[in-house]
RNA sequence: GGGGAGUUGCCCGAGUGGCCAAUGGGAACAGACUGUAAAUCUGUCGGCGGAAGCCUACGCAGGUUCGAAUCCUGCACUCCCCA
């Protein structure tokens, strides 16, 4: 592949790169470049939002360099402030390690393994001592931080911002120093964060690291980005059904950029799967297909959209809804009350919410609506019925 | 260090002694309509209960009162002004 080409390939789906023609010249130098993401395991989920950021680390892969991938194990504990309007709550070093359990084989699914060097940063920076921090404090000024918007913004509506918040930038700028990053990829709302890397590897004597800035994928809310605190999201781990469905759910305004970001489908195809006259529901099938057929096999992919038409379009029953037995402990004479089934199966919240649920004929056993409040059941007569809630949700009951 | 303002349900925000489980908006959920889209309309939206009702809640802890989100005291946190 010529040099023009492998930069073609990189800038698909990034808004920004400083600079090209710094990247041009460490691509001709030939050498594996490390290249650097950081990740904060404040969750426990890759989502289709991540993705797009190693999907790309996986296209540096393809072209023989390699990934460092920074496990903010200590960076955590702080919190990015980025975009944020509200100080984010610090993780406890028991629920950073769960995160980093949960995470670091999903990875896998995107990147290779091969190519893949993975470091925790509380390897450096929990051994700073409080000398360091000072000194490393003092290469930066209180100015340049308050330059970001997010703090500005913060600032003059008189929100609180806590000092160890504008540490953050300070404490990611390390990490490109300690591995000695050719380039870092990160989010839009990264740019703040990697520039201040930059910054601090010249000061350290290094070349200044390139950055490269991928769109943030929005979520199916169709607004906000996709975050697990939203509840906006798709897993790379999802279930093939729920990533069918929940893919099908985002805006038509969202598909033509989902395909550019989360898929390899090529852009003109995708026009003309957007022209005027064609269905976009048709276009948005497709990317759903796509994206299971990524992360579970083109299988999958063909039976959730079989399960998605069946349950939906045609809203029929499930062949195979999810079976599960009726918990003892809501027995009582061999009955049960349907509104504490339902809480007791995590299809409410509470039982008051079972129950306005039943109000609003929103439950039905084997297709056939229940509107009584109070509803009690023999346990034998339920046996081998299917319980609907709501639009999305059927119980096998056994 | 001094002075002032504030802390209400998932979020924003009204409420200044009983009519407050708490106006309004947003979010969320459900129903109708659909393409599980968008838009729109309707309803629900602390917990338990079939219901009547009961319980828990207005930063935390006490107090005054027949009765407090509302008054008093102390504490914690946030913002502003001055030093």
């Amino acid at each position: 592949m010529t040099i023009d080409e492998q930069l073609e390939l990189l800038r698909r789906g990034t808004t920004e790169i400083i600079s090209e023609e710094d990247l041009k010249t460490k691509l001709q130098s030939g050498r594996p470049l490390r290249v650097k993401l950081g990740v904060d395991p404040t969750a426990a989920h890759v989502t289709l939002g991540w993705a797009v950021v190693l999907r790309k680390l996986r296209d540096f892969q393809k072209l023989g360099h390699t990934a460092c991938l920074i496990i903010g194990d200590f960076t955590a504990m702080i919190g990015d402030p980025s975009g944020k309007s509200k100080t984010r709550k610090q993780l406890t070093r028991e629920e950073v390690q769960a995160n980093v359990d949960a995470v670091s084989e999903q990875f896998y699914k995107i990147l290779d393994p091969e190519k893949t060097e993975i470091y925790f940063n509380k390897d450096w920076l929990g051994k700073m001592n409080f000398e360091d921090v000072i000194r490393l404090c003092s290469r930066y000024t209180v100015a340049r931080i308050m330059e970001r918007d997010d703090f500005t913004k913060r600032f003059t509506n008189h929100e609180p911002i806590a000092m160890h918040e504008i540490l953050y930038p300070l404490c990611q700028g390390m990490d490109s120093v300690e591995i000695n990053a050719d380039v870092e990829l990160g989010g839009t709302d990264q740019k703040f964060n990697n520039l201040v890397g930059r910054t601090l590897m010249s000061q350290y004597e290094q070349e200044p690291q390139i950055v490269m800035l991928c769109p943030l994928l929005v979520g199916t809310d169709g607004t906000e980005k996709m975050s697990q605190s939203l509840g906006n999201y798709v897993s790379i781990i999802d279930e093939p059904n729920d990533m069918f469905g929940k893919t099908m759910s985002i805006p038509d305004s969202l598909i033509a950029n989902w395909f550019e970001l989360c898929t390899d489908v090529p852009m003109d195809e995708v026009g003309a799967m957007l022209a005027d006259g064609k269905n976009p529901r048709d276009a948005k099938i497709r990317l759903a297909k796509e994206i299971v057929a990524l992360y579970h096999d083109q299988d999958a992919a063909d039976a959730a959209e079989q399960y998605f038409i069946d349950t939906f379009s045609k809203r029929q029953q499930p062949v195979d809804a999810e079976e599960v037995s009726i918990p003892d402990q809501l027995v009582e004479d061999g009955e049960v009350s349907l509104a504490a089934l339902i809480a007791g199966l995590d299809l409410a919240e509470s039982n008051g919410k079972a129950k306005n649920l039943i109000k609003q004929g929103a439950v039905a056993l084997d297709g056939e609506k229940v509107s009584d409040v109070g509803a009690r059941y023999a346990v034998s007569d339920l046996f081998g019925k299917v319980l609907k809630v709501g639009k999305h949700q059927f119980r096998k009951l056994t």
